[in-house]
DNA sequence: GCGAAAATGATAACGATTATCGTTCCTGCG
DNA sequence: CGCAGGAACGATAATCGTTATCATTTTCGC
């Protein structure tokens, strides 16, 4: 069960060469240049490297499901106002000693984390006056 | 703009009632029942709270949106297996230094943070034999 | 009380995701 | 080497949470 399917490699090797998370749908629209794949194909691939914790993802403020591959311990500042996402540069849990692994049971594969609030444009459109 | 309409009000006050995260569409079967209230006026009123800071969100693996007041700074150990959520007792962030908040002008109203792997069972379910 | 503007409720529309189903691919065996 | 069984696939229909629409109601300033 150690990652077996072609479409399986396809879409985790194409999520690798991604910079940013990509949604399903952006997915097929890459990958069906270079070969042919179904949307469910995808969807599939994803539901099971999301389950074996190989790739993670998040949900945006439109809806639309954003993956990405584990490795990239990336994290946001996202807008609640006009919806735009800014990457931290590190990862404010990094070196933390407190996390839940060392505590419980639970196996941790990893963990999402994200700050909500106003980017500087926003802050000045919503002032009062 | 300081939380107006009724709807808002009452959805904040039911929000508050709630020791878990609740979904859209729960929060109307509950209401609905009190008052006369759409499914959309619930929406809206969600998302106004939203951008107000007062309420987050967050997703579920099975793909429902969950609601819940700021205040509950609440986070979760989600099991990829079977999907379900266990809360944290405390929030791993609390009293950290390095928060964005500090250091950009980003204006953080609150953050979600949740740990994804595998639940006790699900370990043992998933262990080679 | 009157009119403009905002909010609401019911429902239609939308879009992302999931289920379905016939076909294709792979593997083991005769 | 051909064939049977089972898993994976692709295309598309179905589902379901959310959003848009629109007629009606409520809210406020005057």
């Amino acid at each position: 069960m150690t990652q077996c399917t072609p479409a399986q490699t396809a879409v985790l090797n194409t999520l690798r060469q991604q910079s940013q998370p990509i949604s399903a749908q952006a997915l097929h629209g890459l990958m069906r240049t270079q070969q042919r794949i179904g949307l469910a194909t995808i969807y599939r691939a994803l539901d099971t490297l999301k389950r074996l914790g190989q790739v993670q993802h998040r949900t945006t403020l439109a809806g639309e499901t954003l993956y990405n591959v584990v490795e990239q311990d990336q994290h946001y500042l996202t807008c609640l106002h006009c919806g735009q996402s800014f990457p931290l540069e590190a990862c404010p849990l990094k070196g933390l000693k407190l996390l839940p692994q060392s505590s419980s049971s639970f196996a941790v594969y990893y963990h999402t984390l994200e700050f909500f609030g106003l980017c500087q444009p926003c802050q000045v459109e919503a002032e009062p006056g």
